[in-house]
DNA sequence: CGAAAATTTGACATGACTCAACTGGAGTGG
DNA sequence: CCACTCCAGTTGAGTCATGTCAAATTTTCG
């Protein structure tokens, strides 16, 4: 897909050979809506990048409750790291959230391939670096922000996926209860 | 330093000669308790290993509120990755909580050394990913977790730290009030 | 020892949650 | 195409976790 060339682009330079080779890792999968692509407990072996539609990761607490952990629309990354890196089961639920066509790329894959491109060492290491720079402006949030201003934050962040998802699971990503994000949005 | 090079050899191999090499990229620095090593709007060129001691990186709110993003004692990296990446001004600090000894890698001295050790590539890769691991955990705490269990996790992860930071500095981290942790601990 | 900082304590305020009831669409099946 | 169900979303009353502010106490350290 140009969509994933595109994105690793956007760190590294490819040739077009290049490009295609590491094409070939990946494997093109379509989804309808509310499937589980994992499930807690499972071990999660790969890498997913989404080239339409969208995801969600989330775990559930002990009392059933979802907290959204990471949504991934098109031309996002997304998987269970821990599991992916350690080989331990997944602590963590994947499931889409409408019709989705994404990109999929094993462990095993993904050694082959970083052995043969030591590039997309490269791309991977700048990858995450911007993705612990997400995840720490996203603590500060959770700490310093009160849930509204998070939720108005969101919303210019990503509207695309405010579009996507019911506000319920948007509720979850900034940690509230939907029904206190309810009352946020009546009161401005 | 010895302890650099473990680090670093806990997720790739290196012969004395690389290691050698590796090392002369960083420089070594001692500095007193309560340094900043980084403050609010300087660029962040460069990227720690605490060798021993403890430094902190947080940011102020527009109360003037401390929030600790992360500590760092002995065998621990810290950096702003965002200013570090962007070369845009930083929006924490970073300072000393204690004597603290550590050694620099400049963003200049990085780009040599990845080039000239692209097994660096991988290291950092892995590091990051670690990291991004951990500050999952930490978001998904930060939404289902209470206070108070909160706060016997980080004494049981961070028993070094817990012994080095004053209560405010853990409260911070955990993201409560200093007057609310102190009633979580009276409470047991 | 004495000043400054850290920690504790208490009274009170508030943001966010719980639970239950109600509303309004979006399917679904007859 | 209607009746029915099933969610998502809203609303309200009451509660709980955590915050605020101010003061008292303890610890740290020059």
């Amino acid at each position: 897909m140009e969509l994933l060339i595109n994105n690793i682009r956007r760190y590294i330079s490819l040739s077009d050979e290049e490009a295609k080779e590491i094409m070939s890792f990946f494997e093109l999968n379509k989804v309808s809506k509310k499937i589980m692509l994992l499930e807690k407990g499972d071990e999660s072996d790969f890498t997913l990048f989404v080239s339409s539609g969208c995801l969600k990761m989330y775990s559930l607490d002990k009392d059933g409750i979802k907290h959204i952990i990471q949504f991934a629309s098109e031309d996002w990354w997304i998987s269970d790291l821990y599991s992916f890196l350690t080989g331990n089961p997944s602590e963590y639920y994947i499931e889409s959230v409408k019709d989705t066509s994404y990109l999929k790329l094993t462990k095993e894959q993904r050694e082959i391939m970083l052995e043969k491109h030591p590039k997309m060492e490269r791309f991977f290491r700048i990858m995450c670096e911007y993705n612990i720079i997400h995840s720490r402006k996203r603590i500060v949030d959770l700490m310093q922000t009160p849930a509204k201003e998070r939720y108005e934050k969101f919303c210019k962040m990503y509207p695309t996926i405010v579009n996507d998802v019911p506000l319920k699971h948007i509720a979850s990503y900034i940690g509230v209860t939907p029904e206190f994000l309810s009352k946020l949005r009546s009161i401005r």
